[in-house]
DNA sequence: TTTTTCATACTACATTTGTAGTATTTATCA
DNA sequence: TGATAAATACTACAAATGTAGTATGAAAAA
């Protein structure tokens, strides 16, 4: 199961709150805001989903995500990866290295990042 | 504009043919194939949105991608490093490092590469 | 307490997407 | 040379998605 682009964008703002009443995911959007209907629409689908829960506080709902941002986003790299990349993860790395436009500075943060976890695998003997 | 799921996979194809008929692109897709007419309608799809380009070969056509695979890619990690990142890819990179399983071997490979993307930016001074 | 505001449920509907049938033309095979 | 296959056009339609109206009950404000 997945999330749409509408959703998506409902779940982007939970992930940032963490929890939310209704009217903080509203808050949210810029204006023009969509219909509240049409927000909880959204919701409903994505508690069906089993991507939202919530607990309730008197008459209403204190929503919540029940899948992490870094879980979701690893397998939607992965589904990049394996779609483009031949499910090679170096080479979408590469790719990414070299399209993308980070400056020296920011390679050279990424290159202690990489180190720190060459390192850190070796630790863990892996 | 964007490609859909369906018209995305048949751009795969396209990309990774570089040309095709009609009839190449349809062997590519595993049993059980979808209707030709089904690939028809993406592929008329595909041309509206100005993906794809072809040459007449007699009464049939030499379908070609208009959009580099890489452009393409570029585009679609940018958005999410947008969407996910806060536009930052560093962090992107760095959750990238972190999350995905690449062992030490690759991970070295991977700062090879940045090395020398480091080296390629002195060079150009950028 | 009457009115107004919220949160939520239920319903509705246009657009987009996935999928394919039928028609037509041309090419090919038997 | 009539039957068959291929490529394409045109049409159709169900499911998914985006968006929101109406209804209802509870809470807050006047």
């Amino acid at each position: 199961m997945h999330l749409t682009n509408a959703e998506e964008q409902v779940m982007k703002y939970l992930w940032k709150l963490d929890k939310a009443f209704f009217k903080d995911l509203i808050n949210q959007f810029p204006d023009p805001k969509p219909a509240i209907t049409t927000v909880n629409t959204l919701l409903k689908r994505m508690i069906d989903k089993g991507f939202v829960g919530y607990k309730l506080f008197g008459n209403s709902r204190q929503y919540y995500p029940l899948v992490k941002k870094s879980k979701y986003f690893s397998k939607y790299i992965n589904k990049l990866i394996e779609d483009f990349f031949n499910n090679s993860a170096p080479q979408f790395a590469s790719f990414f290295a070299k399209e993308t436009n980070l400056n020296r500075k920011e390679l050279k943060k990424l290159r202690n990042i990489i180190d720190g976890e060459i390192k850190s695998k070796k630790k863990r003997l892996n």
